[in-house]
RNA sequence: UGGGGCGUCGCCAAACGGUUAAGGCAGCGGCCUUUGGAGCCGCCAUCUGUAGGUUCGAAUCCUACCGCCCCAACCA
């Protein structure tokens, strides 16, 4: 890279991040980049690590000969499951990423860890600790204090290769002891007050079975499996800033093949979601949703199963940014994203979701016909459909307003509005049931606006979806709002997790009127019901009752009109 | 309170001492429209946490304050 294209990426803003990469391979550091995506198993990826992941794939498919790991943090036998690993490779893939024949575990250097492990003995530079956790805790020091050193680290490297190997070979109970770094136990840097490197788990791993009850803790696993794999930027959320001395202090002891960099960014934050794995697993745990896939969670099965595209979330990803600085990413800017990839994307149909039924007075009983709809005003491509139409057909009760407003322009008393792709028709009479509700519409329609334009010129200000009451196929739609009804959701409320649950996150309408081309949707099928919404067949659903999943709503104009007091 | 990170428009985020401080989201006007959708056009920080200083020139450098976040799991 020459002066002046390091000057125009510059130029053109590069996150700090890539502004790194383009340095490091503009001075020759690197010819090329790894990187690398470090899920632990032990739960379902979620937003936060939609940011991550894009970064860290993204990055290495934007630079030449580049490319990024996707390696399984599982240093934990006790929460990890392979169901989560399953999980999290078809979460990565789904979005659009391919980590080709790189896929690693942390479990397949447990043998070389080990060595290093030994080897830092060896030089010295690491114990076995006898000290009980609490003993372990309350030496530590505190924020302002130091912390006091092991009466255990004097014992002589003999002492602790024997120790050490016997930990290994399964002669101690857990929390007997442990393997630490000797560093520093007056470091301002907690982490590096003779951190602990390896304990003693006896449980099974979802890899390794049984072949080890000794097992290596994060800070030590983590920067020695970056350098075996030559990652060359190793990026994280900046809660592991405080942990880069440890990290740098242990590629520099070790005869590591690589010397990986760590770089910090700042993790992402939505309103009204929380992304956090812990209390994610607590929903589902708690019975508060049904599942990490519950359409209403933040994790990656759930938007999927809820209807967002892989390509929006992207598109997302993109568009906030990496920085340093803290972050609280408005959910109208994903919902956006979500919009503008389901606008060009989604088929258009037709559905009503709060029926009330109109009678076309002047419409012939018995008779039917065909008409012609637009598959995707956004994609000519698409094509067109055939709609039934019919005498009697379901509007949205919402459609019609008896007193109306000025700026109202949907149906209500002797009004003419279209029905779209069909006919205008003409509000000709109320009817109503004993309690005074509105049961029935009376219409008449101008068979000279088949398909819903006027010979005459005449316009109508309001144009309505319909669905043919004959034709029309049931289905159960369920409506989500916000999981978490406060901006900056608060898990340790008082009234606990479930009180700081938003009551009417989800809505269900049992019986909502689909026109016929809906009936045959396949699950994850995507649709914009016309001036509703995004919907996503879900696979609940049967082949007589499907069931429809709200992705999102459309931009609402009317809504904020009526609002502001044009509806009085 | 020890250490560290960060403070640019309601929410994100560029700007790397030198034109009127990019762009996106949201918002607000208008045009257009067989979705009050989409699209299009326009408006939206004389100002960069605060106060001083250096400089011909500062969001960018210096100093001091103020504020927010992270760190004391045998989690990652």
């Amino acid at each position: 890279m020459t002066e002046d294209s390091r000057a125009e990426a510059r130029s053109e803003g590069l996150d700090f991040i890539r502004a790194i990469v383009a340095e490091d391979l503009a001075t020759g550091k690197h010819a090329s980049i790894v990187t690398r995506f470090p899920p632990e198993p032990n739960g379902y990826l979620h937003l936060g690590h939609a940011k991550a992941i894009c970064l860290d794939f993204g990055l290495a498919r934007e630079i030449p000969n580049s490319r990024c790991h996707l390696r399984f943090d599982d240093t934990n036998p006790a929460t990890e499951e392979t169901e989560y690993v399953d999980g999290i490779m078809n979460d990565v893939r789904w979005l659009g990423f391919d980590w080709k024949k790189h896929l690693y575990y942390a479990s397949d250097y447990f043998e070389q860890l080990y060595e290093w492990a030994v080897a830092l003995i060896r030089m010295g530079k690491a114990f076995v600790d006898d000290q009980t956790p609490d003993e372990i805790r309350a030496n530590q020091g505190s924020l302002t204090e130091p912390g006091r050193e092991s009466p255990f680290r004097g014992r002589s490297v003999e002492e602790n290769l024997d120790l050490f190997a016997r930990m290994r070979a399964g002669e101690f109970p857990e929390e007997s002891r442990v393997l630490r770094a000797k560093i520093d136990m007056a470091a301002s840097v907690v982490a590096m007050r003779d951190p602990i490197l390896y304990r003693i788990q006896h449980k099974a791993h979802h890899r390794t079975g049984t072949t080890w009850c000794i097992y290596p803790m994060y800070d030590f696993a983590h920067p020695l499996s970056d350098a075996i794999e030559h990652v060359t930027h190793s990026l994280c959320t900046l809660e592991f800033l405080d942990h880069r001395p440890l990290y740098d202090w242990l590629i520099e002891q070790l005869p590591v093949p690589s010397r990986p960099r760590q770089i910090e960014f700042a993790r992402l934050n939505v309103t009204h979601t929380i992304t956090s794995k812990r209390f994610l697993k607590r929903l589902v745990d708690e019975g508060f949703v049904t599942g990490w896939d519950d359409p209403r969670m933040p994790t990656i099965a759930a938007m999927r199963r809820r209807g967002y595209p892989a390509r929006a979330l992207r598109e997302f990803c993109d568009a906030i940014g990496i920085a340093k600085r803290d972050n609280l990413i408005e959910l109208a800017n994903l919902e956006f994203h979500v919009r503008q990839a389901l606008n060009q994307e989604a088929l258009r149909r037709m559905a009503v979701l709060d029926p009330i039924k109109l009678v076309i007075e002047n419409y012939p009983e018995g008779q039917e016909e065909s008409l012609d709809a637009i598959n995707n005003p956004e994609d000519p491509g698409a094509g067109t459909r055939k709609v039934p139409f019919s005498r009697e057909i379901w509007i949205e009760r919402e459609d019609f307003m008896e007193d109306p407003p000025k700026k109202f322009f949907r149906l209500s008393p002797g009004k003419e509005v279209r029905l779209r792709y069909a006919y205008f028709v003409t509000c000709q009479s109320v009817v109503k049931n004993a309690e005074g509700e509105i049961v029935e519409l009376r219409c008449t329609y101008d068979p000279a606006t088949r398909g819903g334009d006027a010979p005459d010129g005449r316009k109508v200000k309001g144009t309505l979806h319909w669905v043919s009451a004959r034709h029309a196929v049931a289905a159960e739609v369920r409506l989500y709002g916000t999981l978490f009804k406060d901006e900056v959701p608060d898990p340790h409320a008082p009234g606990g997790l479930g009180a700081a649950l938003d009551p009417d996150s989800l809505r269900v309408v049992e019986r909502a009127w689909l026109e016929p081309a809906l009936a045959e949707a396949a699950p994850g099928e995507r649709f914009q019901f016309e001036r509703l919404g995004y919907f996503c067949a879900d696979p609940d659903g049967r082949p007589d009752r499907p069931v429809f999943n709200r992705t999102a709503t459309l931009r609402d104009t009317w809504a904020k009109v009526a609002k502001q007091g044009g509806a009085e």
